[in-house]
DNA sequence: GTCTATAAAAGGATAGAC
DNA sequence: GTCTATCCTTTTATAGAC
């Protein structure tokens, strides 16, 4: 490819990286699988990251921040919760239709070498403020009182579940239509919505 | 270990094969590692699992077997889904209590290989006398209507997603508190009915 | 049935030409 | 900056003795 500009085949690399790192895990991943993918050379790869460690950083630095709940001002600046929760299903589930292999990628290599990517991790993600306001909508009255962390981790599961478990659930409960499944995907925002504020129980 | 008697070697490396293929997966596993924790040699797993390949799928079947909810008699029996409901999620989360690495590993690896697993999957999971009974309970007006399957989904999250999504959770809601997160998922049971229970918002 | 030794292949990394 | 050729280590798998 001697037609690439020099600092293209750097972008090609690492794009193919994460394309390769993302379906395949780190330790499935291979360098010269990656290289195919980028157009070059296994050699090109060694010269610009070194080591395939350190390029996986490279990749899983930038998918966890990718995936990890931002709350942006605007975001936090909304007057309620529940307006609150509506805004960000719908920021959050349209960027995990946009990267439906995240969530697995990053849960399972942190998994793989927690002690590591946590340090890589630390700092990029921050529920302080988000969990604060909650807390001041359960003292209003305005949010049934409940632990916050855990009100946090059941909004997270109806997100990320339905993507993570894809592989099952389409399986065992959409009798493998895939087109069903992704339907069942895009409405995800709005029914986690109505999951939530509707009683799951009628009577009693 | 001349002391062993015959079967019991295959016994040894199978359980050995468990914990190593469910820690690391089949690409970081490494034959080595699961001779040594057999007390075994490497040449006596080829001797009795001829591949590393076969030796996975037998240990994917029996774990995939284990991680799917299973609806016994005396389970689809109760009078009632919201009895059946406390039922299901205590057997279930005892279970993720006792396994607690099985989620991820599960679906790490359907992701992997689809195709293949998909194959041995097939006829382990049946939700269909579920969801008819589901479906009558909401006919009937005792759970609010919705689309079945969705609402399958979003139990299963809830009970799923606090396992697999550990090295995550853990870090950045409790701070790396490791008994606080375990109490969590101690009463996790609990906490999901009590959820699902109740509405979410006071007001409106 | 269990071991040692070794083959055979794959995969990460480097040297050196251009 | 990019390539070819090659080294070195790891890893699966097998042959063959006991």
């Amino acid at each position: 490819m001697a037609i690439k500009k020099e600092k293209v085949s750097k972008e090609l690399i690492l794009e193919a990286a994460r394309n390769v790192f993302i379906e395949k895990g780190f330790d499935g991943a291979r360098m010269q699988q990656i290289a195919d993918r980028a157009g070059a050379n296994k050699a090109l790869l060694h010269y610009y990251f070194s080591t395939k460690e350190s390029l996986f950083e490279d990749v899983f630095k930038e998918a966890f921040s990718t995936f990890a709940p931002h709350f942006h001002d605007e975001l936090l600046k909304v007057k309620s919760f529940k307006s609150f929760l509506v805004f960000f299903l719908d920021i959050y589930i349209k960027l995990l239709l946009n990267h439906p292999y995240l969530p697995l990628f990053i849960l399972s290599e942190l998994q793989r070498n927690p002690d590591k990517l946590a340090q890589i991790v630390k700092g990029i993600v921050d529920f302080e403020l988000i969990q604060q306001m909650i807390k001041k909508e359960m003292d209003d009255g305005n949010v049934v009182k409940m632990d916050v962390r855990e009100l946090i981790v059941n909004i997270l599961s109806l997100c990320i579940f339905p993507f993570a478990g894809r592989p099952m659930m389409q399986r065992v409960l959409w009798k493998n239509d895939e087109v069903g499944y992704v339907n069942f995907l895009n409405q995800r925002a709005e029914s986690i919505y109505k999951f939530l504020e509707s009683t799951l129980f009628i009577n009693n």
